[in-house]
Formats: C-alpha cells, structure tokens, sequence
DNA sequence: ATTATCTATAGATCTATAGATAATGC
DNA sequence: ATTATCTATAGATCTATAGATAATGC
C-alpha cells in the first residue's frame, strides 16, 4: 500500500533539493519540471493547488523527517547533555545541508499568512522543541548554567546551518569535525582558562 | 560636493532594506519603486544597468559599511579577545538585522558568475577577516586553544544572524542580551566544571 | 478506471527600453 | 544642461488551466 506515489516522491525530492538550496521565490516550476525531465505543466498532476502548495508539502516533509531524525538521535544517545547535543548534531551533519533558519525567514514572507503561521509552528515542533527540552533537562541536572533554553536552541540550529555556509569552501573541514567543534564550543567555549 | 546624489542614496537604502529581508529574487523593482513611491521605470535612471547591478551595489555598500564597522569596533576595543569580540557584536547588534550569511549565500546562484565570485571576495574582506585575524591573534597569545579561525569566524559570523532570526520571536530576548550570551558561549561555553 | 504525462495557451507579472515632461542650476 | 521623474510598451518569463494521449491495472 503506497498512500504517496513514486512519482509524487521524485517531485517532493526534486523540489526540496532546489527549495533548500536556493528558497522558494528563486526557483519556478520550471525549474523543478526540467531536473525532473518533465514539462512544467505535468506538476499540476501531482500538486493541483500549485507553487505554495508545493513547497509547503516540502516543508512539512522535511520538518517532520527532521524531527524524527532528531527525536531518535535523543533517544538513542545516553542521557547527558554531551552525547545528546553530538547526537543531534551528527543527524542534521547526515541530512543535506540545508539553511533551515535562514530559509525559514526568507522565504515566509512570499507566502500566505496561514501556511506561513503553520510552517513556523511545525518547524518549531520539530527542531526548537526537542532541542528545548535537552537543554532545559540538562540544566535541572545541572550540568550548565542558567540560560534561557530558547537561545541555546536558537544557537545550536544557527550553527547547524554553518555546515551549509562552509559546503565547498576551499580548505572547508569535514562536517565531522564541525560538529565536534560546535559541540565543544558549545559546552566550553574556546578559552584557556588559567 | 556629492558624488552620489541623495536620491540615488534613497534608492540604495530602500532597496538594502527590501534586499536584506527577502532576499534577491523575491524582491521586485516594483516593490522597490513603489516603496519609493516613484514608477518603476525611474529606477532605470539610476541603474542602467538593472536589477543585478543594482543588488551588487547594495551589497558592496553593505559590506563596506560592515568593514568600516568591524575595523573599528576592532580598533577602539583593548585588545583581548573578550572585548574584541564584543566590540564586534555590538556593531552587529547596532545594525540592521541581517541574514548576511545565509542571504550570500541563498542570492548567490541568481546572479552571474562575475558578480557572484566579485561579492564573495568582498564579503569575506569585509567580515572574515577582520574576525579571522582577531582569533588568529587571540591564539598565538595563547588565550584560546588551537581551532582553526576560520571556523571560529564562521560560527561567529552564523551566531549574529541568530539575531535576525530571535527578531519578533514571542518572548525574546533583547539583542544586548544576546550578543552577551555569544560571546559568553563562544569563549566559556555553558557547561558547569566541577 | 487510474496514473502520469503531454501540448497549447491564457493571463499576470517582470525586466528593460524609448521618449516625454518638469524643475533646478549655471 | 542636468537631474529626476513620468507614460507607454515590448519581450520574456511564470503560474495555472483545459483538454488530449498513452500506459498500466482491474
């Protein structure tokens, strides 16, 4: 039983990679049909209801990919903030490279005022929240000190987007070791302490 | 004596503003114009050149401002990194939100080949830099261990367009507030050490 | 019958050009 | 003469709709 075709999963796929790469004004259907090897008229087949449709049902999908990824990440990891915080940070180093707040910002003002009230909630169910509750855990265990676990949230995802930002720079370090060294900056920062 | 014309000035800033926020391709020069309150066509007076040129003179002019910010935010800071790397938040935090990361590189692709490798220079001359030799500095003085600076750029670079995204947030924070946080977190961390 | 494409095209919008108009400065 | 706008419009592109075509599945 497949409820979603494959051909609707080659659009989605297709989309998503122009979307996230380049944001929803820059890229026209046309676009998506030519990677796709069809006629820009044939995505009506699949998507009725048209551009912003489509990129909504990209945007849901992966919102809800990344707060499975996410989700699991935590659960699989042992309970301290350390392992948590890698754990998370290696699933979004295995996803595409994606601008996710960036994106977010850029692109919501082309949209309606529902999709973008219904985006914005669903990003946050999928990435702030989980995120939100390691910190605040970690912080009742006291393994760090008071800060508001929005902000930390807000830090950690801004940076996960850095892993985008170095994507093809030359001499860019692995995203292994960026992740490494966001977790460490995170936790400890960078100064010698005497 | 006026090289630039105040209203070529007024051209410039609304389109920064309009640029800034959306991005290169969502915006339109009607949008621009009639934030103006001028015809579209009249644009043309002061950018022959169209659209392109127009965005790259935006944003030359945003990173030369972002230059001469940084340099002496730099300059008039005493010169451990603490204060450094405040000095430069403040001046992130004194300006416009940007996604500045995130928008080099969502625009980037819209443009041609020249513009986009004439951008990046700029765009690195202006921000990485100056940051890049501030913690280059910093390490050789020994007050922070061996990370390569420009990863340490980067992550800085990514956490002050964390200030764009927080804009509007319900409950957030004040921007003093988290440019005191980033630098805290990139130097200290948040762990407790026992 | 359903799925997935196609061709053709309407209508809107966008960038850009041509040439007119009006005010200000020498 | 220069500066800064305007109107009108060409040409390209973009989203979306209508209806045809062909293959596969019951």
């Amino acid at each position: 039983m497949q409820t979603q075709s494959d051909a609707r999963q080659r659009v989605l796929d297709t989309a998503e990679a122009l979307f996230l790469a380049r944001g929803y004004s820059a890229v026209t259907l046309r676009d998506i049909a030519d990677a796709l090897a069809i006629k820009q008229a044939s995505l009506y087949y699949h998507f009725p209801e048209g551009k912003e449709q489509l990129f909504v049902a990209v945007a849901l999908r992966t919102f809800a990919r990344h707060r499975n990824g996410v989700e699991a990440a935590i659960a699989a990891s042992s309970s301290d903030l350390r392992s948590r915080l890698a754990a998370v940070a290696a699933w979004f180093a295995s996803q595409p490279p994606v601008n996710l707040m960036g994106m977010l910002h850029a692109d919501m003002p082309a949209l309606s005022v529902e999709e973008r009230t219904r985006l914005g909630a669903e990003a946050y169910r999928a990435m702030f929240t989980p995120l939100r509750e390691i910190f605040a855990a970690a912080q009742q265990a006291g393994e760090i000190r008071v800060v508001h676990p929005d902000l930390l949230s807000g830090f950690f995802l801004t940076l996960m987007d850095s892993l985008k930002h170095a994507e093809g720079r030359p001499g860019a370090p692995t995203r292994q070791a960026m992740i490494a060294e966001i977790v460490a900056l995170l936790l400890d920062g960078v100064a010698i302490r005497q």
